[in-house]
DNA sequence: CGAGCGCTTGATTGAGTTCAAAAATCGTGG
DNA sequence: CCACGATTTTTGAACTCAATCAAGCGCTCG
């Protein structure tokens, strides 16, 4: 997969050579070293992150101070708090870098100049909540309905690069269980087969 | 608060007394019985359900054959299977009425016209969605981080008016708990006051 | 090479489930 | 308006899945 935000916007708005190049101006790519902040609860979130390199997450910390982690991104992938930067309210998300990372900040303005250029950039735009509003309620739906084990058995499935990339804490926390307990349904997995 | 889809639309549209006449045209409003159902698991969603009176419910059924409600719609409401009706896919949610109701059925094409007419109606229906978002996050994060009292707690907080209307088992059934599981947590949280 | 982090394993605890049955409430027809 | 059956809620007891607490192992990276 070619990861780079240039290529996403060919993809996705269909622009002229000249539109295209009046839009990049002044988009800035930062790198991000590993454990970095890009948005902490109690803030508002003033961007869409767009992953060009590298392994984001978004997570949550509840009030016995443990965290749950609630969307990874990887390269192509796009992170934020929509209902912070939407509604100007203060988050409850904190994101930060799993990996050393390439992030383009997508603001408020970027994406307003992005719409009036390219209806089909409105369309993907439309399309891409769409798809948020989907995997939410896949994975309420999954919390509510399914045991430890079944939505391992998904997320593996589902996220097999990320898998690769992260943790086995940060799956458990992902996945709404312990550390220990992860640990234990995956022994469960490998007896079985 | 008024409940009526013509008010909804003239707080959200902004039509002027013709465009309104010609939009409203072959918009229809069913009575719908309590129990019957308005979307199946397996089908595809074609409308917006919006309630003008009564009380909808979306629930998914999983495998061990146990009701999971997704949400509640009373009036002024609407409900529908986003993930469905937009990637046209089978939807895997049940809708039906819990009390008998009024429920307009709002089409592709009626909310193509409204989109045409209203750029209003457009900055509101993308609205709706990040609200959508903003309450899936919320929901995901509870079944993440609190334990069933604080989910209750928070459900008889945000949605008193559907508490007074729905049996004790469907509160359960939202919180992601078993009827006999709520019954205790409100016996224990009458104890404490 | 040692300190820290992540993973595993064991023992114990606990929140919520399951199964069963009684008590309360609701709705409907007589 | 009452009575009866059905549904909902409550209560109890046993059980289960996952959490917690605690200890040990292995890796890596500083």
């Amino acid at each position: 997969m070619n990861s780079d935000f240039k290529t996403y916007l060919n993809l996705n708005a269909n622009l002229s050579e000249q539109q295209y190049s009046e839009t990049i101006k002044g988009l800035q790519i930062k790198n991000i070293k590993k454990g970095e902040f890009l948005l902490r609860s109690g803030e508002i979130c003033m961007y869409i992150f767009f992953v060009n390199k590298g392994l984001l997450r978004s997570y949550t910390i509840d009030k016995s101070g443990k965290e749950h982690i609630i969307q990874f991104a990887s390269e192509g992938w796009m992170i934020t708090d929509r209902s912070s930067s939407f509604f100007n309210e203060s988050s409850d998300l904190y994101i930060d870098a799993i990996e050393d990372s390439e992030v383009y900040f997508l603001d408020e303005s970027f994406l307003q100049k992005l719409s009036c250029l390219s209806p089909e950039f409105i369309k993907n735009n439309t399309q891409a909540l769409h798809n948020h509003i989907r995997n939410l309620q896949d994975r309420v739906n999954m919390l509510l309905g399914a045991t430890a084990e079944e939505r391992y058995l998904k997320f593996i499935k589902m996220y097999p690069n990320i898998l690769a990339r992260i943790p086995q804490w940060m799956v458990a926390s992902y996945l709404g269980i312990t550390p220990e307990s992860l640990s234990r349904v995956r022994k469960q997995l490998t007896k079985k087969s």
